[in-house]
DNA sequence: GCAAGGTC
């Protein structure tokens, strides 16, 4: 049997397809791992790669004193399976396999997953011959000859690409631990570190501080508006910017009539036709629709599994020769791109555009079927597929041609000019709207002409500084230094979002990014700089070539590490500290208004607050809401009255909530509260704020002496403050309470949420539980609720003011509980309740029962139920056991006075089943048998 | 819990 080992699924699909003719291809899928069977040939596809390095069980934790980050360079280190049903998969056929051919991707890290899955072959079956099809375009002519011509695993090649997965995993590894753990950073705050993230890193911070460095200069730019005829047309000075002020003067000055056309120069100009996409190339288009690199990839990916577009990741430019490219284009007939492809067809160039970029491994990214809005669906996907097509057809049609025309003129002695352009042929723009080609059509000009000066204009400009990264342009950034690849490099910039070392969309760095960045370039800079890549790959390309071996690379690139930690382990205490100072920067606010000390976001569990570090001292402190509402962080922005940053409050998935300068919001909130104080006024509050009271509770808990000396007043008139500050908490958390009530017993609904019900009770004078227990119906449903809402939330209010009364009465908690369970919270209802009812109800000593009725109806002034005994109780209830009554009907029985066999056969039926609710043909049949189980 | 590289 013939084995056949693709990189991925869909290229073993393909291969299966291609050699089996016009054999019938048996297709078994099992979850991730499938198989394709023709004859004797089995095809299978891996997961790129399916084993991953780690290293040897002992060096999992971080925090081992045996095993510190500086061990890990040394440690070593083994291959795990990490697609364990693809490996089985694959070992399972491998047992019976007499030939074996590993068809992975035509590149370094092919090889290298090549050279896995030979290891894995191997291990189970040490004779079976292996090879090893070499292919560069998935065609049948290709995949054929690759497979007949099959050659040997190139292991140097492989070696090359194992060698950097060591390196980039004990310089990752170590370096991020080590500063993770000099920083006392925890499992959710890491600080990585890697080949590849931190130069990336670098780059942004470094553009940042050229952005706060810039020091903006200013130049002038002159212009005049020329008549000609009724047209009325914009000419540039000649000098183009002047740095001089006196110099631009001066040639402002002399700008006057007459005005005299000197030149006119005509030009042809060729636009040439954009090149095949590139992974880069398609993430730079798709930031153009505003899709950030990560979610441009994964559409891509959607619509390459969905057999809309050939493989996205690809580094090549040129289409293969094999493409059929006319094909291509007659595919669109019939759908939305059928005018703009017969157009390209028409007009096809003599050979498609291509870029400097030439691989073998994939095509660039081409459409490979027509697809309808209404198949590819979501609206994002289909426009970066309609990028796609149209892209495709611009690399087939002729390049664009401007006739270009510029008229050079003078006004006085100074020199002015305009320039002007027309699209004559516009081949390829014609089916590519994505940059636009602005036309200047200008009037025809003979020399000599003459022109009237119609205006003239100075402006004054100034420099600017460069502008931060977008995604799209940090990723081309990083090709061309060559960072990542082209899998990874959007994979990149969200991991460093997600470890909060850059943010914004332009992307800037934070502080925890900053510091990272300045740390790792004092002490182990090798890993900041993006030649460490381009060394690695300098000896990937010896190790592949034979004349270096990996060994000797590992050991070169290990000493390095070595020395790096040296530097490291000895300033471990000041790299942890600086980090940890600088990153306490981002938490930090301002100027505490109390005492001056920085104010600080604090967090304990899901509460967070802003309090400052003065404490205990100064316990000046602003609330925030809950960490559920999402992460309090500081902003950029400065409030110009407190001098405190901003806070917004983020959260995943939803928009930021600004809660803007803590100090103004939080003088916003309690000014309610203020205004509730007799005689209050704005100035009064704000007077109050100047000596630092900023809440109504801080003015209630102060000594009169305290308020005397703060505000400078009599102590009549400070008592009277403090007494009606206290007074007016008292009613604010009585609010609270209804505020709670409220939401616990109301569902929220649009328009409708608890704070807007609460509100329209407190303006109708109802502040509290015990008030609502006694609203009116009409007050509670012009609050916004329904007549079945306000009914249960009345009879709710009332249960809760009737169990407070019941333990005002001094009925114990514990007894309480049943009676409410039993429904007798009501004081008025408790009382006059027959004690055996609630007895059997509750299961409460019927004893117990009538010493609380005593003591409620005395405090109500009615007279109790009956009190029954004990003994007369006990005995009753033993008369009914053999009956077998539900304990719930006994208890319906017993509120009703029936709690013994003879009490049941004196019962009146009718009276009965009115007062329990019990079918009158049950409680008849009970009585019969009442009769005849205790005679007479 | 670390990296970067495959692929889904």
């Amino acid at each position: 049997m013939h084995l056949i080992i693709a990189e991925k699924n869909i290229v073993a699909e393909r291969i299966a397809a291609f050699l089996a003719g016009k054999q019938k291809v048996q297709t078994k899928r099992d979850g991730v791992a499938t198989e394709y069977t023709f004859g004797d040939t089995i095809v299978m596809g891996l997961r790129g790669h399916v084993v991953e390095l780690d290293f040897t069980k002992g060096y999992s934790n971080w925090r081992s004193e045996e095993h510190p980050p500086r061990s890990l360079i040394h440690a070593d280190i083994e291959k795990h399976p990490t697609e364990k049903k693809i490996v089985a998969l694959m070992q399972k056929h491998a047992r019976k396999a007499d030939r074996v051919t590993i068809a992975t991707d035509f590149d370094t890290e092919g090889e290298l997953i090549g050279m896995e899955a030979f290891e894995l072959v191997r291990a189970v079956n040490k004779n079976v011959s292996v090879d090893r099809a070499r292919f560069s375009a998935i065609t049948k002519d290709e995949i054929t000859k690759a497979i007949d011509e099959a050659q040997s695993i190139d292991f140097n090649l492989a070696k090359a690409g194992e060698t950097r997965q060591v390196i980039d995993l004990v310089w990752g590894a170590s370096l991020t631990r080590f500063l993770s753990i000099a920083a006392h950073r925890g499992s959710d705050s890491i600080l990585s570190v890697g080949r590849v993230q931190s130069p990336t890193l670098a780059m942004i911070v470094d553009r940042e501080k050229e952005i706060e460095a810039f020091v903006p200069e200013k130049y002038w730019m002159l212009s005049l508006a020329a008549k000609k005829g009724k047209e009325e047309l914009s000419f540039r000075h000649a000098h183009g910017r002047f740095t001089i002020k006196s110099e631009a003067d001066a040639a402002f000055a002399g700008t006057k009539d007459p005005l005299t056309v000197t030149e006119v120069i005509t030009g042809k100009k060729t636009d040439k036709a954009p090149t095949p996409l590139d992974t880069t190339a398609l993430i730079v288009g798709a930031g153009r629709l505003g899709l950030s690199a990560a979610s441009a990839m994964n559409r891509a990916e959607d619509l390459y599994m969905r057999g809309f577009i050939s493989y996205p990741r690809t580094d090549n430019t040129v289409y293969p020769k094999s493409l059929n490219l006319r094909q291509h284009l007659k595919m669109f007939a019939g759908g939305e791109f059928e005018r703009d492809a017969n157009m390209v067809l028409a007009n096809m160039r003599g050979s498609p555009t291509r870029g400097k970029k030439e691989t073998t491994d994939h095509p660039p990214v081409y459409p490979t079927s027509k697809g309808t809005r209404q198949e590819i669906g979501d609206d994002a996907t289909w426009k970066l597929y309609e990028f796609i097509v149209r892209r495709f057809f611009a690399t087939l049609s002729p390049d664009a041609e401007w006739k270009t025309l510029k008229v050079n003129m003078t006004a006085a002695a100074e020199p002015y000019t305009i320039t002007g352009g027309r699209l004559t042929v516009p081949g390829w723009r014609a089916v590519y709207p994505y940059s636009k080609a602005e036309e200047t059509v200008l009037p025809e000009f003979t020399v000599g002409e003459k022109l009237t000066l119609a205006d003239k204009l100075c402006e004054e400009k100034e420099t600017q500084p460069p502008a931060r990264y977008s995604q799209s342009r940090l990723i081309q950034r990083m090709e061309e230094l060559g960072l990542g690849t082209k899998s990874t490099r959007h994979e990149v910039i969200s991991k460093l979002i997600g470890r909060k070392y850059i943010e914004g969309n332009p992307m800037k760095p934070t502080i925890v990014g900053r510091a990272v960045t300045e740390s790792l370039e004092q002490f182990a800079g090798t890993i900041t700089a993006p030649t460490m890549t381009n060394t690695l790959e300098e000896h990937m390309e010896e190790i592949a070539a034979g004349t270096k071996t990996m060994n000797a690379v590992l050991t070169e690139s290990k000493t390095m590490l070595s020395s790096i930690f040296d530097d490291l382990e000895a300033n471990k205490e000041a790299i942890g500290q600086d980090l940890m100072d600088r990153t306490i920067e981002g938490q930090t606010v301002g100027p505490c208004p109390v005492c001056g000390k920085p104010l600080r976001i604090r967090r304990a569990g899901s509460s967070q607050f802003i309090g400052c570090s003065g404490y205990p001292d100064c316990t000046f402190n602003t609330s925030l809401p809950p960490a559920t509402w999402g992460n309090a962080v500081r902003m950029d922005e400065v409030c110009p009255i407190h001098q405190l940053n901003h806070v917004q409050l983020l959260r995943k998935g939803a928009p930021a909530w600004k809660i803007g300068c803590p100090l103004c919001s939080h003088i916003q909130t309690n000014a309610e509260a203020f205004r509730m104080l007799p005689g209050m006024t704005d100035a009064g509050i704000e007077k109050l704020n100047k000596v630092h009271i900023y809440a109504i509770s801080e003015l209630a808990g102060m000594s009169s002496d305290e308020l005397m000396r703060r505000l400078s007043i009599a102590r009549p008139e400070a008592e009277q403050m403090i007494a009606d500050a206290e007074n007016v908490l008292a009613l604010l958390r009585k609010r609270t309470e209804l505020k709670k009530f409220i939401s616990a017993h109301v569902a929220p609904r649009r328009g409708r949420g608890h704070s807007k019900v609460s509100n329209a009770f407190f303006s109708k004078g109802i502040v509290d539980v015990a008030g609502l227990s006694k609203a009116k119906m009409s007050d509670m449903t012009s609050s916004g609720l329904s007549e079945a809402e306000a009914e249960t939330l009345l009879s709710e209010a009332r249960k809760v003011v009737n169990i407070a009364k019941m333990k005002e009465y001094g009925v114990p908690t514990v007894t309480l509980k049943k009676y409410v369970a039993a429904g007798c919270e009501d004081p008025a209802v408790f009382v006059a309740a027959n004690p055996a009812g609630l007895a059997l109800a509750t299961g409460a000593s019927v004893t117990t029962i009538c010493k609380h009725q005593k003591i409620v109806a005395e405090k109500i002034g009615v007279t109790p139920a009956e009190a029954v005994s004990k003994a007369s109780f006990d005995e009753g209830v033993a008369t009914l056991t053999p009956l077998g009554i539900e304990p719930e009907m006994l208890a319906s029985l017993g509120f009703a006075g029936v709690y013994s066999c003879d009490l049941l056969k004196k019962a009146n039926i009718e009276k009965l089943a009115r007062q329990t609710g019990i079918d009158k043909e049950i409680l008849s049949d009970l009585k019969s048998k009442a009769k005849m189980v205790c005679g007479k």
